[in-house]
DNA sequence: GGATGTGAAGTAGTTCACAGCC
DNA sequence: GGCTGTGAACTACTTCACATCC
């Protein structure tokens, strides 16, 4: 009874980092590793240890005393937790640059999310093949889907945030430098990548130590020649 | 003296909403508006008012008491403070969708920060323009900068991380959902699209209130109707 | 022995509530 | 009257330290 008196939301800080441990976990499962202990996952995420332990912790009792966690499994229960079991649909609107690395991306779509449809309003791109999909025409109603996100010019994001509202997305990533407006109960997430840039330069000038932050930042430990990706 | 006495180093979550703050000021000035006040800036940074009070008050006085804050001067502080009136150089590694995105965006390079050199491996696409800027070889070695930015593909980098390194780069910016190793020192900051689609999705499943977080995200109060951007 | 998981302590950030100023 | 700026109270997150289990 007890064991399941946690806390019922995650606190935002862990849940940006569970994804990092994920991807972490995903990397070493592949390499054929069979355990990774919280100080491993601290070091290449950029927490500590207890840190580590503690969001773990949220998930359940899922390390084993003694030697740590097991890549799979971790990978696992955090694809769990973050409901990547269920499927949600996404519409993307804006078929820019940006837009077409989203679509591409290996990684933007994880599991559980899938492309119900692209669009974009240049008759140019309308018709053309983006990955496997079409891009549609914004103007011809947009597919049902639970999120939106939105890769257009700043000028038009509201415009395009008003139309996914009409066709009732739950959920709107915004990459369009914009504030937007949108009735209560709609999720608007920015992503911004100019305000990282100042985030940095901030810590440059200031040399502030970089620990601690909505976004993970890592210090590697080891010289840089001595690991190589493969 | 008291007055000096502010904590030296603003708070992470502070950091992250100045540049909020910032482009919703500079929407307002270009907008001819004179005062904004607290609850106004509130409402579209998806913060309360008094976290937005308590925020600018590390910068200083710089309301008035009865009105609001001018948005001129608002949007001038929050350049000085995040140390926009220096320049950096950065350099920006992988001209693909994304890197082409960030180059050419109208935002991405806030003020303060100037291209000193873009790359690639590819044959291709080595010696075409992208903007204003010349595509250079990734082997020919890095311009000298303080920030460097990587949007290679995954597999690729942590070689183009050490490159960086090698060069000196103070700061990288990696767009690439890999785990980076570099020496002590460097300082490295994630920026990753599939996170925020997957906390989007947490909030989705579990009806969490989205308040609250790294990244800032809204919850409008008007119909999305009523304003309309310009 | 060695690493997890977690109460208890400590720290950082947010919100309350109101004095101070326009 | 209205809104800023800030001590004081509160809440959330992190870190310490250690009992617990493999």
């Amino acid at each position: 009874m007890a064991r399941l008196l946690r806390p019922k939301h995650l606190p935002e800080p862990t849940l940006h980092r569970l994804p990092i441990y994920q991807r972490i976990a995903g990397e070493w499962a592949k390499r054929g590793e069979r355990q990774i202990d919280s100080t491993n996952l601290g070091d290449l995420a950029g927490a500590s240890s207890t840190t580590v332990r503690r969001d773990l912790s949220y998930l359940g009792p899922l390390g084993t005393r003694g030697s740590g966690y097991d890549p799979n499994t971790l990978f696992q229960k955090i694809s769990e937790v973050l409901g990547s079991q269920l499927h949600y649909d996404v519409v993307m609107v804006g078929m820019g640059n940006l837009g077409r690395a989203l679509v591409n991306s290996t990684s933007f779509l994880v599991h559980g999310a899938r492309i119900a449809g692209i669009y974009d309003i240049d008759p140019e791109v309308i018709g053309t093949k983006v990955g496997d999909h079409e891009v549609q025409s914004v103007d011809g109603g947009l597919e049902q889907a639970a999120v939106g996100v939105i890769c257009v010019p700043p000028e038009q994001a509201q415009g395009v945030a008003e139309k996914l509202v009409a066709s009732k997305v739950s959920a709107i990533l915004n990459f369009a430098p914009q504030v937007l407006t949108v009735p209560l109960g709609t999720v608007v997430r920015y992503v911004d990548f100019s305000i990282e840039l100042q985030i940095v330069m901030y810590h440059l000038t200031n040399g502030t130590g970089p620990l601690g932050g909505g976004i993970l930042h890592t210090l590697g430990i080891t010289p840089p020649v001595a690991l190589r990706s493969t």
